[in-house]
DNA sequence: TGTTTTTATCGTATATTTGCGATCTACGAT
DNA sequence: ATCGTAGATCGCAAATATACGATAAAAACA
């Protein structure tokens, strides 16, 4: 992003836009999904995917930088897992945001007639 | 990004990443929830941001790539609205997307002790 | 036909993202 | 003390994203 000027937009919009960015990439949704069916180190996360270890390690640290997983250092490595209650929050702030957005009572056409 | 290979995740995964990717921009919320309250043509949703012409139809051109907002030839100018169909889908995918990955029954910590 | 209005697109500058290999660090084991 | 494993970080390269002014294109209108 170029010339950014500060304070442009509410901070509420750029906190969920920065979880959508956050989730705007199949491989950090795919590690979601990993965590979700349980904590995992990095290397087993990296088993699972067709990333190197480093990408791997700059995706999970990308997610942490939002909030949507935590670390826990566990002997010699360290256990990646989601933090349930940020995730919630997202599912809220999501839902939210689409409900704001929408008024989806008409027959799935335009919102209204342009003009 | 670099080196990008095809097919590494599901073809639902990316789609959905896509959307995700669309919504991660502050920028193209606001656009969102401004065509939410009304369908308007590209110049009063520039009144209505910090953002420059050219620079609001890109970010125009880019949520009609992911479907969430159509656009309609309306005399001289052209009017943009959602497509609340997409933006239902949406909704609905993300939404499920949550429900996927969490399991929100514990007290709000890890998931699981982690290892 | 020429002018104005509206929007898309081009050209450019800069920042960020994505990805990888190599290396560094921390830790446990030998 | 040395080695091996696990993971983060560095350095690099390439692709994208963001933003803007300038300009082009289309359509209404005088």
């Amino acid at each position: 992003m170029a010339r950014r000027r500060a304070g442009e937009f509410s901070k509420d919009l750029v906190a969920l836009a920065d979880v959508a960015k956050a989730l705007g990439h199949p491989g950090r949704l795919e590690i979601l999904r990993i965590l979700a069916g349980r904590a995992c180190n990095c290397g087993g996360i990296v088993d699972r995917m067709p990333l190197s270890q480093s990408t791997v390690s700059q995706h999970l640290k990308e997610l942490k930088k939002v909030g949507l997983i935590r670390s826990e250092i566990k002997g010699p490595r360290i256990c990646y897992c989601l933090d349930t209650a940020a995730m919630d929050r997202a599912r809220r702030d999501f839902a939210r945001l689409f409900e704001s957005i929408a008024c989806f009572s008409n027959g799935g056409e335009t919102s209204e007639k342009c003009g």
